[in-house]
DNA sequence: ACGCAAAATTGCGTACGCGCAAGAATCAGT
DNA sequence: ACTGATTCTTGCGCGTACGCAATTTTGCGT
């Protein structure tokens, strides 16, 4: 007898606290840096608050910057595929990938963390790393909308949204001429708008996206 | 005036002695790490064969495995954008690019260095890493060519071609997925060639490359 | 209910990443 | 050549990352 399940959920006890462990360091996380500012937060702190050894804690992240940003980023990913797939299937692929993940990058909840994280220069690498975590749902997403099962089209498709994705946020927590330094650095200096450059930077992709539709029609430009 | 431009010679001492500490650092990584295995080198190690103290090596590498790949994969970003530039101007875009790259990839004069590192974890993970380093110069030499002033769409294109080695890469080194069954029930292999990899990972991104062509006329394909 | 196997947690020890400040080397102007 | 200003190097120290092995918890068969 294979099924011993849990009446409660379908998920086992020990699958079920793993992800309580994580949950409840990526709140703590959140939490603390938020409160002490992100410099003056130890793992130690964090582990305390999750009432897990520090050695635990790095079972689950493999650097301390990471659970703060984890806690953004955390949902993020699995928002984008299924937002994309409760997207009408006869809809484009090009204009539903590129609307959902503008969507999913400017509504900001997390305005507050938002702002923590592109002024600490640790926060932002390890966020602008982090947009890499939505490649597997997004690739999972986009090989069921065009029907493939060679993975490979879709991962190069997802890999390239991440990457302008990517580009878009260093565009706008970096000027790129090196002339626009601001005296302290101090942040966010945006000459346009992060929508604008996400548009911009996902229209690039738009027509590899196109060639990989399978109904693409007549799709206006 | 603060030009860094000594008349004496086209680079300053400053500049060569930081050169060759770098030059020195990766020689001495990669020769301890062919003799001794990657995971029997310490810092220490290597800082001693370069001369300089491991306080230093950290002033160049941000991590121990970084100097290895880095002694691999050092001019081939450079070697990239030059070769680029050397296309003939009248050729499309994407076929410069994706020759370009697939001919930088498969030409491997460092056979025994890369056996290594393919099989060390650490140093896959850094290897993969190591290849979004062709980011900028190869930005560089798509924008020289789309005669672009906004950096934006380089970037994002240099980007994405950059993500989609990372994918063939990471398809190359990783059987498929355990669970990768077709609707037919039958097991998708991936034991192909990296070049072949390569150039269809390439070649879904063709038609965003195309049509950042500035002369792009009939283009077969 | 019992027991064994698999897996997670934890303490410990070692090595790494990096900020800081003092010292040395290099560069520009006089 | 002298001088002051950058810039690189280095020792020191703290906090982090991770392998290892012992312990505890959970999963599953009997």
């Amino acid at each position: 007898m294979t099924a011993h399940e849990p009446s409660n959920n379908q998920l086992g006890l020990r699958e079920r606290k793993k992800l309580a462990t994580h949950e409840a360091l990526r709140a703590a996380a959140l939490r603390l840096a938020l409160e002490h500012g992100p410099d003056n937060v130890r793992v130690n702190d964090i582990a305390d608050a999750a009432g897990v050894s520090p050695r635990t804690y790095n079972n689950y992240f493999s650097s301390r910057e990471q659970a703060i940003v984890a806690a953004v980023t955390a949902e993020r990913s699995l928002r984008i595929a299924t937002v994309l797939r409760n997207r009408p299937a006869t809809e484009p692929l090009a204009a539903a990938v590129i609307d959902t993940v503008v969507e999913q990058y400017i509504g900001e909840p997390a305005g507050d963390a938002l702002t923590m994280i592109t002024t600490t220069p640790r926060l932002r690498t390890e966020f602008i790393d982090a947009v890499a975590a939505i490649q597997p749902s997004l690739a999972a997403a986009i090989a069921e909308r065009i029907g493939q099962t060679d993975s490979l089209i879709a991962d190069v498709l997802a890999a390239a949204v991440a990457a302008a994705v990517r580009v878009a946020l260093q565009h706008w927590v970096q000027p790129p001429g090196e002339g626009m330094l601001s005296d302290n650095g101090f942040v966010v200096v945006t000459d346009r708008p992060l929508s604008d450059l996400l548009r911009d930077a996902l229209e690039c992709l738009a027509p590899a996206l196109r060639a990989a539709d399978p109904h693409r029609d007549r799709q206006s430009r």
